[in-house]
DNA sequence: AAAAAAG
């Protein structure tokens, strides 16, 4: 153990593994109480750790009573209950002081206490996994039991022929100790309390590095250039150097315009070189002619933000859709899988998870996507976007296959890429049986976890990489992951990734995939999300030449199964408003802004008696998993969450979506919405807003084109009983 | 403001 990994596991609120996990169960931070220490804070805990040692017996008697099949009534969250009275913490104080501030990512966070580690919620979760799991497992993820993992398509039917462990969730516990041997010499001499901002701006050392283009081809061919011997390098800088691969001062600026520097991408290096941008509204295929672009359009397509790290609300525009080529229904009616170029095992296995015949919008795209073309893909919320792109993605690296298929350390061919662990998850479990079906193997790779099992399964090998940037981008820096071999690259909620602070990752990841197939062609982009827009142009100019655009005709709002309700409340009504909404007997999601807000609707509706779990950002990934799990079980019925619910989730049968706060942008309302009324079921989606939000939320309703009555409710009114039981 | 990275 180097005396970095020592400070590092008693960082504060982080979660910590053996002996440490023992000393923090009671109620000590190990550490913390050394000035010289970096979870050091003179004096202020001491009263509080009072508190916490009642509330975690609280929770951990709880939680043994919940985790009792068949146990006592369950009316109150195990969670919530016992819970200390914070003090209110100036966010990313201290947090952040210590633990954060690891790179820039921290920073764009900003005030926040830095990801699952600074957890404010942690605490909570620990005393439920009673000590002895710890010193059974050695993990702080032994809450992964095996009977509450979700249900996992076809799992168990291959486990036995997967390589061990391989393509295996990474919080099941117990991570690989071997692994920190391997990394023991990588971090020494890193200076532990350097910012990566430090070492990744404006440091003369940099120059002394090939640029970019020096490098030649990034096509994927140049191993020896992608995994540099790091002992050649000098050693201080260790991570600096590590860095340069993906380094942030080599990246063209923002937006993409210095293309010229890069060997010709599909052969547009200029902008005015670049064959029909109009490709990318379809009009290769349609003609649609409306996509002039002289050079004064640019700035329209690029609008000038601010790279600033403060946060400041945008305006929700609403940004021209794509031209895209219609799908409807009839069109689809009748055609099969095979007939779309798929083969037997993969159908068999389709109609085996229940999808019998094509949806209309796999219909479209899956064509697209086997003749080797970048592929744009609207769908609905709910529309079967998944095995869209997942379907004919395994069809492709199955007739790539060549020899290498199940060669150990073979690098991925495919690379899916989510906003969020749960979704990434959840898009494993439709596609690796997919996978499974013809001897391929997926893995998901996200943060949260540890990487051991991860990296693990990588070097044992896989075909497909499903998971989120932030891990990726790590592994791929630790050399750990080599994308060079990816030849299809996916994008789930394509428009969501090109927000700020999403965008820029998801660059740089797919800069490190390849070009060109091995046959040379090009490699493959597909972008889908329910709300396509102009948004990804930022990725389409640089990744996608001529792509295909898909939509499918008439799944417009107006069409959908969703009934829309604004109620006008007055602000100290609404937590008694949702309450009351909450109380029914359906599945019922409240959307919150904020993870406080979230963490406190939780608290607030469990203390009112309705079984309730929450799902945000403050919670360890061990926790959300789980959390989750409890709403799609149906031994809650109400979960609140951020927006790290909003998209793509799917739970069977939610019959109510509350946004207790009134959402940023028309495509959150949209994505919330969406999580209800999913597969042709009925739902209904609540807005609470207060009346000075009233005309904002009608211009949203308007960009959403949703049009839904605006009613003046108080708590106790009748209208929020008939909603609840709707 | 949310999300996304440390074994």
């Amino acid at each position: 153990m180097s005396p970095f990994n020592k400070s590092n596991s008693s960082r504060p609120g982080r979660p910590a593994t053996g002996q440490a996990a023992r000393g923090q169960a009671a109620g000590r931070k190990p550490g913390s109480k050394s000035p010289k220490h970096r979870g050091y804070r003179p004096e202020a805990d001491q009263p509080k750790k009072n508190r916490w040692e009642t509330a975690e017996r609280n929770a951990s008697r709880a939680q043994e009573q919940a985790d009792r099949p068949g146990g006592r009534r369950y009316d109150r969250d195990d969670r919530t209950s016992g819970r200390p009275n914070w003090e209110p913490r100036t966010p990313g104080g201290s947090n952040s002081r210590f633990g954060g501030g690891r790179d820039d990512r921290d920073a764009r966070n900003g005030a926040r206490g830095g990801n699952d580690r600074g957890s404010r919620y942690d605490r909570d979760d620990r005393p439920a996994r009673g000590g002895y799991d710890r010193d059974d497992r050695g993990s702080r993820f032994g809450g992964g039991r095996r009977d509450e993992r979700p249900a996992r398509g076809g799992d168990d039917r291959f486990r036995d022929e997967r390589p061990a462990r391989g393509a295996d969730r990474g919080d099941r516990g117990g991570y690989d100790r071997r692994d920190d041997r391997d990394r023991a010499p990588r971090t020494e001499g890193r200076a532990p309390f350097v910012r990566r901002d430090d070492y990744g701006s404006g440091r003369p050392a940099r120059h002394d590095r090939p640029a970019r283009d020096d490098r030649g081809s990034r096509g994927g061919f140049d191993r020896d250039d992608r995994r540099p011997a790091r002992d050649e390098r000098p050693g201080r800088f260790d991570r600096d150097d590590r860095r340069s691969r993906f380094s942030r001062d080599e990246r063209p600026a923002r937006g993409g315009f210095d293309r010229d520097e890069r060997p010709s991408r599909g052969g547009f290096g200029s902008d005015e070189r670049r064959p029909s941008r109009g490709g990318f509204t379809g009009d290769d295929r349609r003609g649609s002619g409306r996509e002039q672009r002289g050079g004064q359009s640019r700035s329209d397509f690029y609008p000038a933000r601010d790279e600033a790290s403060s946060w400041a609300p945008e305006a929700d525009v609403k940004l021209e859709k794509l031209q895209a080529e219609m799908v409807t229904a009839a069109e689809v009616e009748g055609t099969t899988w095979g007939d779309l170029g798929l083969g037997d095992n993969i159908t068999r296995q389709l109609q085996a998870m229940g999808a019998e015949t094509p949806f209309p919008i796999q219909a479209a795209t899956i064509p697209d996507v086997l003749a080797g073309r970048d592929v744009l893909g609207r769908g609905r919320t709910g529309s079967g976007k998944t095995i869209a792109f997942g379907a004919p993605l395994v069809e492709k690296l199955m007739e790539n296959g060549g020899g290498k298929k199940r060669a150990m350390g073979r690098a991925p061919r495919a690379l899916i890429l989510a906003p969020t662990r749960e979704l990434a998850l959840q898009i494993d479990r439709t596609v690796q049986p997919i996978a499974r079906s013809v001897g391929l193997f997926t893995t998901q790779i996200y943060g949260g976890v540890p990487q051991g099992r991860q990296v693990g399964a990588l070097s044992r090998g896989v075909d497909i990489v499903i998971g989120t940037p932030g891990r990726i981008e790590d592994l791929v820096e630790q050399g750990r992951l080599d994308l060079s071999e990816v030849v299809v690259t996916v994008l789930d909620e394509a428009d969501h990734m090109c927000d700020l602070g999403f965008l820029e990752p998801v660059q740089r990841i797919i800069r490190e995939t390849a070009q060109l197939t091995p046959a040379g062609d090009r490699a493959q982009k597909l972008l889908f999300s329910a709300t396509l827009d102009r948004g990804v142009a930022k990725l389409v100019d640089e990744f996608l030449v001529k792509p295909a655009v898909h939509e499918v005709a008439g799944e417009d709002q107006a069409s959908a199964t969703i009934d829309h309700r604004v109620l006008l409340i007055e602000q100290r009504d609404k937590v008694r408003v949702i309450e009351e909404l909450a109380s029914g007997e359906g599945k019922t999601l409240v959307f919150a802004r904020t993870r406080a807000f979230a963490e406190q609707l939780a608290e607030e509706l469990g203390d009112a008696g309705i079984p309730t779990t929450s799902l945000h950002g403050d919670l360890n990934q061990g926790r959300r998993t789980r959390n989750l799990q409890q709403l799609t079980s149906g031994r809650v019925n109400v979960l609140v969450a951020t927006d790290v619910a909003a998209r793509g989730i799917h739970v069977d049968d939610i019959s109510l979506v509350i946004q207790a706060d009134m959402p940023e942008e028309y495509k959150t309302y949209l994505h919330r919405a969406g999580r209800t009324g999913r597969a042709g079921k009925e739902g209904t989606v609540v807005t609470l807003i207060t009346r000075q939000r009233q005309r904002k939320m009608g211009e949203l309703l308007g960009r959403a084109e949703i049009s839904a009555p605006m009613e003046q409710v108080r708590p106790g009114d009748r209208l929020i009983a008939e909603i609840a039981g709707a």
